[in-house]
DNA sequence: GATGTAATGCGACAAAAGTCACAGACCTAT
DNA sequence: ATAGGTCTGTGACTTTTGTCGCATTACATC
């Protein structure tokens, strides 16, 4: 089952090739579905596969030995992940797991290797995505190291806004692993939030009610 | 100022190219010596150059707008710094600044362009070295995420040993600044580590007295 | 060796985060 | 509809971390 050529287009990895050419490797995928839940990859495990996400939400985290879940990045459709194991022919960093029902496009380590050597002018591609992942880490470190629980609830909530388009609702659990916390710290925190009047609980939908407020104490301290 | 045949030849960016190529680039590279607490480059600036540290250590770190400072890594001789800014083309994710007397090639970012351009083989190796900072960030965030700080010490500790080699002699601050806490609380950790025997204070040398109870402590928990 | 400056040691307290123990709400599949 | 799971709300308490204030010690430089 090849490719979408569309799909293939639109991604970061293969842009700037021409159509003949995307088409040309298209059948070097084969897709995949996962059921919510379900993992995926798990850290430590040889990285044999590149996987794009077509529909759903895949969370990349890694595990404590107390079991403790930080997740590193959710991704979201059009995007990839596993890709530094792949890369440099290690081991996978972080495991992944289907947060929704998922759709993946695979690729072989071996079949991506020969798609950069036949087409060396996407490696620079690669090193786009590779340096984007890197700046998206180094903002995660920024939370751990700089703000307080409250002030990552905040960031996340305006980047998750509320389960809009492809972005899933997220549980308290799921918030907490994202911001390193407990997840009955995130509910605290929700709460003083709600008392502050930044958000708002509408029959079961989490709502943004001063967006200026949060972005400002994101951006100012804590 | 042409940079060393050797150096180039032993860096991770430049292996795989033989030697006359090698010389042939050389003379992209200037030599720069930068003092103590001097700065090299700052977080928000454009990314215009790629620095390789010859001599000495220097620390790319984040600053909160309260002040607090986070090292994200020390770069050690024969390493690099300033990477992302200068192959994605925006803006320096980090500032960074000499902790010794510093001895750096610099190339700038459109002459690293060029030899990425005429030596597309060794543009994997910009990948490989992306992947390792990667790796290293994921690190870090481990250490904030999942231990104490007590634990982030002990990990220290391991890897910067005491000033031997071209690692520096840490002061507590800048522990501090590595584990991403106050100084005040590096020193109870080390004076906790001390009277649980894990190290010692011998005329102002930091020795690791049990390596095996220290290693143990960070990989188990906390 | 005097004199600043940087680095350390430490006690006392405040604030933030983590833990435990439940109760109640919500959802989903039989 | 009901039963079992997941998700949420919340109080009470502990532990960890951060902060303040100062005394003391090392170090570098004139």
């Amino acid at each position: 089952m090849a490719a979408s050529i569309e799909f293939l287009q639109a991604s970061p990895y293969f842009s700037g090739m021409t159509e003949p050419e995307i088409e040309s490797i298209s059948s070097l995928f084969f897709q995949k579905t996962i059921d919510k839940g379900e993992s995926i990859t798990f850290e430590g495990d040889p990285g044999e596969s590149l996987y794009f996400v077509i529909s759903g939400a895949v969370k990349c985290f890694k595990t404590s030995p107390e079991g403790k879940e930080q997740i590193l990045q959710i991704v979201l459709p059009g995007n990839s992940f596993n890709d530094v194991a792949v890369f440099d022919g290690g081991l996978n960093p972080t495991s992944t797991e289907a947060m929704s029902l998922v759709n993946l496009y695979v690729i072989s380590r071996s079949d991506m290797g020969k798609i950069l050597n036949d087409h060396p002018k996407i490696v620079i591609n690669v090193i786009d995505v590779l340096s984007s992942k890197i700046r998206h880490i180094l903002e995660l470190v920024e939370d751990l190291s700089f703000r307080q629980v409250i002030g990552r609830i905040a960031r996340i909530l305006l980047e998750y806004a509320d389960g809009v388009g492809p972005k899933p609702k997220l549980t308290q659990h799921e918030m907490a692993a994202l911001a390193g916390t407990a997840r009955e710290v995130v509910g605290r925190s929700l709460k003083t939030l709600q008392e502050d009047g930044m958000i708002r609980m509408e029959r079961n939908r989490l709502v943004i009610a001063n967006k200026e407020a949060l972005s400002q104490m994101v951006n100012a301290h804590s």
